[in-house]
Parts: C-alpha cells; structure tokens; sequence
DNA sequence: GTCCATCGATACGCCAGTGTACCGAAACGC
DNA sequence: GCGTTTCGGTACACTGGCGTATCGATGGAC
C-alpha cells in the first residue's frame, strides 16, 4: 500500500523480463518452503504465485500444473549434504554423516513428511522425492560402507551394512513423532557411535 | 437399483436404529482403510458416508468434523500388537517383536504415512496417532529392554538402547521410500538380527 | 525509438468438499 | 399398537482451489 512496502523488500528486483534461471531457483524455493509448511496438498498455485509476487499465469505457462512445478522444485533444487565426506575412516565418515544429516535435518525432514504420502500416491512424484533427496544421500552412504570394506576396516559382507543407510534415514525420521523433537546433530551423533558402528562390528571412540 | 442388491451384501444389517459399538468400529475402520488409501487430506466425509452406507447428517450428528472423526478413529481401533510378548530373552523378545511389526507392516506403515504430516500440524491428532500406534509399541519395546537389563542380559546403561525403538519403527517407515517395498518379516528379522542385536552387544544367534 | 514477447494481475467458470437443514422411514420403549 | 427417537438420503448455500482467458504494462532486441 505504502511506497516504504517497496523498501522493505531487498534490492526489490522489477521483474517483468523472461524467467531468469535465479528467478527460477526463488520458485523452487518457495514451493519446498510452502511444502515444508503446508504439506502437499494444501500446497496452492495461488499461494505460490502470491508468496513469489508473480501471476497464476506465469506459473501455469512455466510449470503446467501443480505436480509439474513440485517435481520441477524438487529437481531444480538438488543439493547434496553427503557425497562430498572422505575422511579416511569408515567410523570418521558416518559420524560426519550424521552431523550432516543432522544439520540438514530441519530442512529435509519436513519435507520427507510433507511428500512421503503424496509421493506413494504418484510415480513421478516418488521418482523426483527419490532423486532429489534419498538416492543422492543412501548412494553416499553406501559408498562410505565400500570404502571401508574395501581398506578392511569391516568384513566385505558384514550383514549390518545393508542397514545403515536404512537406519540413518529411518531414525531421522522417526524421532519427531517418538519424541517430538528433530533429530539434531548430537543425537545422530550418538546414534552412529552407539549404534552404527558397534552393529559393524566397530569399536565406539574411546572417549 | 435391483433387489439382488441386497443380496450381495453379506447379512445385510438394516440399520436404522441407534448406533451400536459394533457399528462405530465398522466406521472406525472404514476412516483407517480411507486414509491408507488416500490419505488424510483426501479423506472425505461424503467418501465416508458413501463407503459405510450412511448420510453424512449421522457421521455430523455424531462425531461433529471430519479431524474428531480421525480421532476418534484412531482412539476407538487402539489394539496393541507388541504388548503380549515375552519369550523369556531380550533377543528372542526383540525377534518376536520384528515378526509381529512386519506382520502388521502393510496396515501401519500406509497409516502413518497418512498422517504424520497432518499430525505434525494438528495437536489432537499428534496426540491420537501417538496414543494409538506409537507409544503402545514404544512402551513395549522398552519394557523388553528393561526385562532383559533386570535379567542382566544387557548393562543397566546399554548406550544403544536408547535407540531401539527408533531403529525398528524408523527403518519400518524408510524402506518403502528407500525400496519401494514394505518393511516385512524377513526384512526386520534380519534387521534385529544383524543390526539391533549386535548394537546391544547381544550375538547373532549360531545359525 | 519502436515493436514484440513475456510478465503480473484479475476475472471467470467449473468442480469438489464442508457443514446445515429438512424429510420420510424404520427401530425401539412402553 | 403408538409415539419418540434416531437413522439414511437429499438438497442447499458457501468456500476455496484449479485452470483458462484476457488485458495492460514493461523489459529487451533491433
């Protein structure tokens, strides 16, 4: 209403130009926001067009329809926490796993549970929920378990390897609805060091 | 439309009397089957009526909206699968427990995909999917936990049985998105057995 | 400086679900 | 039997989101 609401924004872009790839990157965000938020299908076009200051138009030209642009966020927003660990030790990378997982927790968790369902409901969907954030992650963490067969610090067919990641990201989601809290840093931490590791046969640090 | 209709119907109760205990579990389990199906957002009363062959003024009249209906849904269905177990050992407990959560798998894990979004968001269905699926089998778990600390199969201070409970229930819930298929029996038997176990410093058992 | 493409905004029709109101019919108590 | 009560079914107004169409405004190409 007042010409200070224009202030008030940062560096308030006027956008009337062609849809530049950082213009796209603000409607991801804006989508995984509201998702995170709202879930999926209280996940409105009108809302995403309000929240991006854009018209329904613009997104209906862009995206299509509503599954389209969120499986459209969902790729165009892939960002990796793990794949980058090496530290050397198989024990070393799951504990800096879990401190990754863990800081990344209050984003990706609400997530998870705001498309698990929908996911399970739609294939392309669940293709996108995949790719974008539980292959990248389960493909790190597997790679840390071949790794430390490979240097033989655990036996290549030890039979709780199958589990981590499995553990990791089923415990990350698990926590809220336990206990009601995120599962932070300092308790994935403890969780891999009390067990993780004892279950690969891996002695806890001795503290 | 044809008087075969009737027919068709096993025992074809007329119900046009008052609502009999009997009956609210025939409500109660036709919201659960619902919400597996499709979730709590697209749950409908209208689709409720329908289903149990009833108008919508008697579900209105007597649960008043559609949350206190899933409430009351999740409250009137409580049973209990992990309570009765006591094999007498803390590893024969916890395989007993991975059976009968991979039994029931295919009934409460669509479940609580339904709802953990909507609960995050509403405090009363928190509180009802907690009181009705979760914290009974928490509770059981740490109970096992507990008797086999007092028969000193494990230390009072075991630092991975913190966890025990979050690790069953959580890869119960991860592996439908990791895999694309339900936790089942075989899944969580080799899990406790391999994972679980091991962590609590229990061996596997000698095959 | 002019023109064209695309944007942002708004209005519209459509559909689906909510919750209310009303009605006849059937069951139960007495 | 009869009255009361509750049920099942339908009609209704209301809301809200989807997707389309339209229009003025504006940025960029030339």
């Amino acid at each position: 209403m007042s010409p200070q609401e224009a202030a008030q924004e940062p560096a308030h872009t006027p956008r009337r130009s062609k849809i530049t790839p950082e213009r796209a990157q603000e409607f991801y965000a804006a989508v995984l926001d509201m998702l995170r938020e709202s879930g999926y299908e209280a996940l409105t076009m009108e809302g995403v067009a309000s929240r991006t200051r854009c018209g329904k138009s613009t997104l209906y030209r862009q995206w299509g329809s509503k599954p389209e642009l969120v499986v459209a966020a969902l790729h165009g927003t892939r960002r990796v926490l793990l794949p980058h660990i090496d530290t050397g030790t198989l024990a070393g990378d799951l504990r800096e796993a879990a401190r990754a997982i863990g800081a990344g927790s209050g984003r990706d968790t609400p997530l998870m549970h705001a498309l698990s369902h929908a996911a399970l409901q739609s294939p392309e969907l669940l293709c996108a929920l995949r790719e974008a954030l539980i292959l990248p992650e389960i493909a790190a963490i597997e790679a840390m378990v071949r790794r430390g067969a490979e240097r033989g610090e655990i036996p290549a067919d030890t039979p709780a390897a199958e589990f981590v990641s499995a553990q990791l990201l089923g415990v990350m989601r698990a926590r809220p609805l336990l206990e009601g809290k995120f599962a932070d840093e300092a308790y994935l931490t403890r969780f891999v060091e009390n067990a993780v590791l004892p279950a690969l046969g891996l002695e806890a640090s001795t503290p």
